[in-house]
DNA sequence: TTGAAAGCGCTACCAA
DNA sequence: TTGGTAGCGCTTTCAA
C-alpha cells in the first residue's frame, strides 16, 4: 500500500505539499496539485484514517452504551442517533454493556484513551459521580435527567402523561394496581418516576407486592403473569412498562382463561393498537436525534425534556 | 495527559521497557515492573489507543452496513453480532446505507484507509463485484447466499420453508395470491427466492399486478394495501415479508370492513401470534452470530445456510 | 509556493 | 533484562 512518502517522492514533491493537497490547503500550485493528484490515484493512495487520527486528536467516533437491545428505550435511541449521524463525519460504535459497571467503566476508559471522542449512555448501572469525573476527557451524554452540569442530558418527560394515566384510572374507579417495571425504584429513576407519580395521584404507595420488576420483554411480562395468575393472584388493573409487555400480560391471562384487567402499555408500538390497549407515547427516536447533536456539540446544555403523552384507547 | 515518555522518565526506564510493561510482555524484572506500574497510576497513564492501532496495523472495529433499521431481519442480524462482540476486543461501528452505492463505496474505502478490520454488509446495493474487489483490504461478509469466494456468506436458507408454505396455501385451494416484497426481483435475491418458489410450487409465474414492492413497515403495508382495496381490487390471499406488515394488511381490512383475506406473515413476531397469523421463522440473529465469527476469523469458508422454518397457525 | 523536520504516542527490532 | 531508535503514516510549524 503506497503511503504519503511514496506519492511525495514519485511526484517530486515533499509530504508536506502532498498533505496540502489531502487535505485542501491553501498554497498549492495548480501543477504541484495535478501532478500529486495524478500520483495518487496512479498509485491508489487512501491516506490511512488511524495515522490521520493520532496527528489530528481525534477520531470522530461516538460511543452508544446499551444495556440490551430488547426494549424500544434502547433500539429508537439508537435508530435516531443513527439516522443523525449518517450525514456527518461521525461514527457510531456501539458499546454493550448489560448493566455491568465493569463494562461501563471500560468504555469510559476509551474516552480517555481518545479511541472515542464522546459517550452517550442511553442508561447506566455506575454512578453519575464517575460518569462526572470522566467528563474532563470527552463529552458525556446521558438519556436521563441530571442536574450535573459536567453531564449533557436529554430525557424522556414522563411526569406530565403519568399523570394523566393515573388520572384517568383513577377517575375510572380503578382501586388495586400492579406495577410493571424494567430495573428497581433505587437503580432506575424511570421507576422512580412511575412509582412517585402513582403516589402523587392515588396519595397512597403501592404495595410491595404489586410492584414487578425485572419484566423486559413480552416472554418475562407472560411468564411473570401466569405465574402469579396460577398462585390465585387478583387483579384489576396493570401499568406496564411497554406494549409488548403489555401482549405479554395480555396473552398470560387469555391462556389461564381468567377475566381480563385493564392492561395499560407504552411506546405505542403495533402490538399495543392491535389489541387496543392504552399507551404512552415516548419520543424516544428524537431523544436519539438531539443526543447526538449533544454528542458532537461543544456547548453545554440545560438538560433537555422530551415530553411524553398519554393515548387512551 | 501523560504519555509513554513521561512514564520512562518519571521511573527512570525507558520507553521501550514501559512498553514492555504495558503489553505484559516478558523479559522485565520485577523491580522494574513495580516502578512503572507505580508511577503509571500515579500519574493516571493510559496507552493511547489510535497510536498502538497505528503500531499494530489493525484497530478492532468490525463496520456493518445497515440499510435501515426498520425490519428485523436487520436489527436481529445486529443485535446477534453486538451478543457476540461483547466479549471480544473488537467494536462495532454502525454503517447506515440506505442502499445508497455511494455510502456503500465510502464504507469500502473506510476498509482501505484501515479505518475498520473487516466490514459486514447485511444487505448491500453495491455489486458483488465491487464487494469482491476490495475483499483485499479486509475481509468482507455477506449476509446473502454467494458463490465468490472473496466474499465470505451466512445467509437465510428460505427456498425450504417457502415451499411448504405455497404447498400448504395451494393444498387448501388457494387460487389467487398476492405477494408483498421489500425490493425488486432484480434488486434482492430475497424477492427472487420467493418468486421463484412460488413459480416452482404452482407451477405458473405470479401476475404483475400481485407482487407488491417496496413494502418494508407495517404502515407501508397498510397504507399500500387500503389504497388497493379502495380502488375495488379482490384479495384471496396475501404473502407478506413480516408480521408487522402483516398486521398493516390486516389492520387496512379491518378498517375497510372487507372480508379478511388469508394472511401469511413472517419473523414469527409478536403482532402475528397476537393475530394467529401463519408465519416463517427465520434465525436471523444466528446469522448475526456467524457473521461476525466469519468477520473476525482468518480462515476461507463456503456459504453457510441457516435454515427457515413455516409455523402454521 | 515549497520543504525540512518535529511532532502525534506507541511498538518492536537489534544491541548491549 | 534493558535501552536506543527506527518505524507506523500523517499534520503542521517554521524557514526559505
Amino acid at each position: 500500500m503506497a503511503n504519503i512518502y511514496d506519492i511525495a517522492k514519485q511526484s517530486g514533491y515533499s509530504v508536506a505539499t502532498v498533505s496540502r493537497v489531502i487535505n485542501g490547503h491553501k498554497h498549492v500550485s495548480k501543477k504541484a496539485q495535478q501532478a500529486i493528484e495524478e500520483t495518487m490515484t496512479r498509485l491508489e493512495f487512501v491516506p490511512n484514517a488511524m495515522a490521520r487520527n493520532l496527528s489530528f486528536g481525534n477520531t470522530y467516533n461516538i460511543g452508544v452504551v446499551l444495556p440490551h437491545t430488547k426494549h424500544p428505550f434502547f433500539t429508537e435511541i439508537l435508530n435516531g442517533i443513527i439516522e443523525r449521524a449518517i450525514s456527518t463525519s461521525y461514527q457510531i460504535v456501539i458499546l454493550p454493556s448489560k448493566y455491568d459497571e465493569d463494562l461501563e467503566l471500560k468504555y469510559l476508559e476509551q474516552l480517555r484513551q481518545k479511541a472515542i471522542d464522546a459517550i452517550i449512555f442511553t442508561s447506566h448501572g455506575i454512578s453519575l459521580e464517575t460518569l462526572a469525573e470522566y467528563s474532563e476527557y470527552g463529552r458525556i451524554v446521558c438519556c436521563e435527567k441530571t442536574n450535573r452540569k459536567e453531564i449533557l442530558s436529554v430525557y424522556p418527560e414522563r411526569e406530565g402523561a403519568y399523570v394523566e394515566v393515573f388520572s384517568w384510572l383513577k377517575e375510572k374507579g380503578i382501586k388495586q394496581m400492579h406495577i410493571l417495571l424494567s430495573r428497581s425504584y433505587d437503580k432506575s429513576t424511570t421507576s422512580q418516576v412511575t412509582i412517585d407519580t402513582f403516589r402523587k395521584v392515588y396519595a397512597e404507595t403501592p404495595h410491595k407486592e404489586e410492584i414487578i420488576t425485572g419484566i423486559i420483554s413480552n416472554v418475562d411480562a407472560k411468564e411473570a403473569m401466569l405465574k402469579r395468575i396460577n398462585a390465585g393472584e387478583k387483579f384489576e388493573c396493570i401499568f406496564s412498562n411497554g406494549d409488548d409487555v403489555a401482549s405479554g400480560v395480555y396473552e398470560a391471562f387469555l391462556e389461564s382463561e381468567q377475566e381480563m384487567p385493564l392492561i395499560i402499555g407504552q411506546e405505542n408500538q403495533i402490538s399495543g393498537r392491535l389489541l387496543g390497549l392504552p399507551t404512552v407515547e415516548h419520543r424516544f427516536k428524537e431523544i436519539g436525534l438531539r443526543a447526538f447533536d449533544l454528542a458532537v456539540m461543544n456547548q453545554p446544555s440545560q438538560p433537555e425534556p422530551i415530553i411524553s403523552t398519554f393515548i387512551p384507547r
